[in-house]
DNA sequence: TCTGGCACTCGGCCCACGTGAGTGCCAGGA
DNA sequence: TCCTGGCACTCACGTGGGCCGAGTGCCAGA
């Protein structure tokens, strides 16, 4: 087990290389640090830091970095989260009372976050199966076509169209509609498959096929569009990652096009709760040198969906996770007021 | 004026230096052209393109590397356009056919644009202010809340929450859903304002307050909205940008990132036809060194926006344009089907 | 007007060297 | 048992010199 000293080692090792990108030697940290011991102490704890695998050298005559397992500890057990100031508070309130739809409230979200932690900012569209619906339309635009749309109770709007085979009388469709909206208003899309299961029986045997195919497409939005959407912003502070970064960068631009990569990311990461990912315990091969820090948010007690932060694994953890936290408690409280 | 072998000089560097990424000198040219001339020749005609601004020399020791100039004469006289393969064109076609909806073609477009060029591609959604009404919905969320959705002829959708001061019959909703349909429908955008002007007037007294103000969110939404969405993609072909990258890349992606940026670029080519502006042609400073090829695309004869891709000032340009123009020519005709 | 020849330039590469931060180890002291 | 100061060692990095070669400009001759 490691001493009260060591952790403290650890945790002033971390603190100072995410600050300088240096490696930290002993005594600089003891200098930096009122560690009480001679650099000579420091060296044996380093030396049995090393040994257990949370810190390295990256050449036998220059100081130690922290591992992904040095993050890990520090992460779990040296860190708090920092909590923003009261201006930085403020100012994240007023940049989002401004946002008009939900598009405006994800992309001021992004630009927020990728600005505070100078990082990229991954924000994930609330998903439509843990939302309600708020209203569904049908539109008649030729006798035998018609437009579906879907309203969410965040806000969120899918449309389809939809080709029937025999045309659909004006009441029918209006008959439908009432229907529909009667049973699934207020519902949330997981229940939806069972609540209109049974609708087609109860019109007539013409309309019966277009019902049919209206609920068809229906229940096909909901799970196709359960492929969540997301936005991604700040990937110029990329430029910020490291001097050798033409080989970091690209694989992580690369996944950061990729949103079934990004989706796949927050999906992995815990519903409540902050969730860091260090280094190579993100699966994917691109982000292995990345850190991701992701939080659920919701417009009320339930996450409805994620956001977080891709950065260096050489980052501001405390400062970080307090964006984040921050950042996913004031988009849930505009959700909910909208 | 510069002579024919002259022009047939530059040509070669351009073709050379885009190849290579490396300054080219006289006797290298020789080898690879045939030119019919001697290294001697060649450096006399290339002292004499410098004078005249078309090349330049890094260092006074090494080869010529073209000027924005050069470029300029490059892609004005000596390059054509270069069609796409028949696989090229099979495969774009394929592609795009699998789009759903909207979003999905210019999602697809924008990946297939990047993958087709390396480079960063670039896709407006087709504009609201040239297309035209497909449809305008008006829904009862509440007695007196309201919600307007408006569908274009693109596919795209728009939705706005509607306060009304005294609630609004439904007889009177479905009135003027029924009145604004007939007035709209199949018009473009910029002549609504007039055909809606006397709506309020041949409504009773009591709902006239409530047409007015759906009206003027609708109006509202069609100015609004004339501010224009855009996709971006392929953003991890930067990294191929050039050796001394760090310093090129961040401006650019902080460039890309700003959409209003890039809306204003794309606004700045011309409407119809291919526009290629060449480093310090474009306005805006970040992208001094990046060249901005662009076409408007559209389901009819006329452009309902524009697609392009940004890549280095030293890109293929006659592969670049054919691409670009071959992908706006197929989208077109994906928007013309739907 | 083109060509071959020639002297010149200069960036890139290699190597050698000195410097200094940092380390590991050890013996002595609390 | 743990901490400390001392000491020898390692090695990345920066600097400076020297060589190389691609590329140039110029010039005289065809």
């Amino acid at each position: 087990m490691l001493s009260e000293r060591r952790l403290e080692v650890l945790r002033a090792i971390v603190q100072d290389y995410v600050g300088t990108e240096e490696p930290v030697g002993s005594k600089a940290l003891t200098e930096r640090h009122q560690l009480g011991v001679s650099p000579a102490t420091v060296r044996n704890d380093m030396a049995a830091l090393e040994d257990e695998g949370f810190i390295a050298q990256p050449h036998t005559s220059a100081g130690r970095i922290p591992t992904d397992k040095g993050y890990r500890l520090f992460v779990d057990k040296l860190a708090g989260v920092k909590p923003l100031s009261v201006p930085e508070r403020r100012a994240i309130q007023n940049f989002l009372d401004g946002a008009v739809d939900l598009d405006d409230v994800v992309g001021r979200t992004v630009r927020l976050l990728a600005q505070l932690t100078r990082q990229v900012a991954v924000v994930q569209y609330p998903s439509l199966t843990r939302s309600t619906v708020r209203h569904v339309e049908l539109l008649a635009l030729a006798p035998a076509r018609l437009m579906l749309v879907l309203i969410t109770d965040t806000g969120r709007v899918e449309q389809r169209l939809i080709d029937c085979q025999t045309p659909f009388g004006e009441t029918s469709l209006a008959d439908l509609r009432a229907r529909l909206n009667s049973r699934i208003v207020g519902r949330r899309f997981a229940d939806v498959p069972q609540l209109v299961q049974d609708l087609p029986e109860s019109f007539e045997q013409d309309d019966r096929a277009t019902v049919s195919t209206v609920l068809s497409v229906l229940l096909e939005t909901l799970v196709e569009e359960t492929e969540e959407r997301l936005m991604i912003g700040g990937t110029a502070n990329l430029t910020r990652f490291g001097h050798d970064f033409p080989l970091t960068i690209r694989p992580v631009l690369e996944a950061l096009e990729e949103h079934v990569v990004m989706l796949k990311l927050l999906g992995e990461a815990k519903d409540s709760g902050m969730t860091v990912r260090i280094g190579h315990e993100n699966a994917h091969e691109g982000l292995t040198s990345t850190s991701v820090v992701t939080v659920g948010y919701g417009s009320g007690d339930e996450a409805v969906a994620k956001l977080g932060v891709v950065g260096p694994t050489r980052m501001d953890y405390p400062g970080t996770m307090g964006a984040v936290r921050a950042v996913a408690r004031y988009v849930g409280q505009i959700l909910a007021e909208s």
